[in-house]
DNA sequence: GTCTATACGCCGATAGAC
DNA sequence: GTCTATCGGCGTATAGAC
């Protein structure tokens, strides 16, 4: 670890397109499914033994995929806390967090929402005990404090509220929600605030 | 499909144990991590070789294990559907069929709500478009017409609906929420309920 | 340093001996 | 029918050519 730090910069941009090509199979043909040389071809490499330049193995590359879309997740929660004092700011800002992602990084939230940890991610934390959930709870126990949010145990209101704003992503993602995303945004949005609104 | 039924009847005990030491290894382990050999050992059988006697390869014995789990979960909602004449009742049923299961038949539901459809089930219906989830969405469509649900698509009450209930579900499993299951079905059932309902 | 060739182990699946 | 032997494919790792 102190190593990848002095080391000279690696050629970071080929780094990017074999994660990008590996996510972009790994869900679409699952991790199983997809072989090092499929991820090879995809990133337009001319053999598999160039991607353990930069990854240990399958495996590894599937980890460092998973812990940069964590911790990209918790960086932006941290800009939304910091920018919104209110718990229902925060979540509102949130949510339309995850809805940009939809657009913008479909492929990663797919990953996070379908990824089974017992395959490939033994040695990583499961995302409900990672930072980025984490802070979402701390944001719940702001709201309870602040008595906008119903007293309830966090994790119960975490699944109340991202119950509904995962599976309609979910929906959205796969297609089963096929109008504007816009659309189901808002509406979603109603429903899980009002699920933990105090009154 | 005409030859399973004239066949004579096989050793559908030793069929069904090899089932159940699938399914609890492949929650435990995944699909993946999860060889004939391992199967053969859990099942107790002296090799692999007695798998194929009833299943043509693993992906087979797999997918056998979605469907009769769907299926025996559509053979409930009729019963349900049957029983109740409310849209309310009947989800209430729903929802008390589904917590029961966390306590009978966890694997299986584990199974069901972390399954890659991608990895080994190309060729099953995802969940969505299965006879089961259709007779919810008919639920849903009936409270619509009675004026017990609010007037939305049916595809996003059910996302509202079932993602607080799967999700706590889920949570119930994996032992994020820990106390008894019976405090938090009650309040996962007010919560989906809410959600939902006109007024 | 970069790429080709190849050996090894594991697993799913098949074939054939008894 | 039962079980051993084995094949082929794939992911990993190594060795060596340029």
């Amino acid at each position: 670890m102190e190593q990848e730090k002095i080391s000279p910069p690696q050629n970071t941009h080929l780094q990017d397109e074999i994660l990008r090509s590996a996510l972009s199979l790994f869900v679409q043909k699952s991790y199983l499914n997809t072989s090092l040389s499929d991820i090879a071809m995809a990133a337009k490499l001319d053999n598999t033994q160039e991607i353990y330049t930069y990854f240990d193995s399958k495996q590894h590359l599937a980890c460092v995929l998973y812990s940069n879309i964590v911790d990209s997740l918790s960086v932006s929660i941290d800009d939304i806390r910091r920018r919104n004092k209110k718990s229902t700011d925060q979540l509102h800002s949130l949510v339309d967090l995850l809805f940009k992602l939809v657009e913008q990084a479909p492929d990663a939230l797919r990953f996070l929402l379908t990824v089974n940890h017992a395959e490939f991610l033994r040695d990583e934390k499961p995302f409900l005990k990672t930072p980025a959930v984490n802070k979402m709870l701390k944001i719940f126990q702001l709201g309870i404090n602040n008595g906008e949010i119903r007293s309830l145990e966090p994790m119960l209101i975490y699944s109340c509220f991202f119950g509904i704003i995962y599976t309609t992503i979910e929906l959205i993602l796969n297609g089963t929600l096929d109008k504007k995303s816009e659309l189901y945004q808002s509406q979603a949005w109603i429903a899980a605030w009002n699920t933990i609104a105090k009154k």
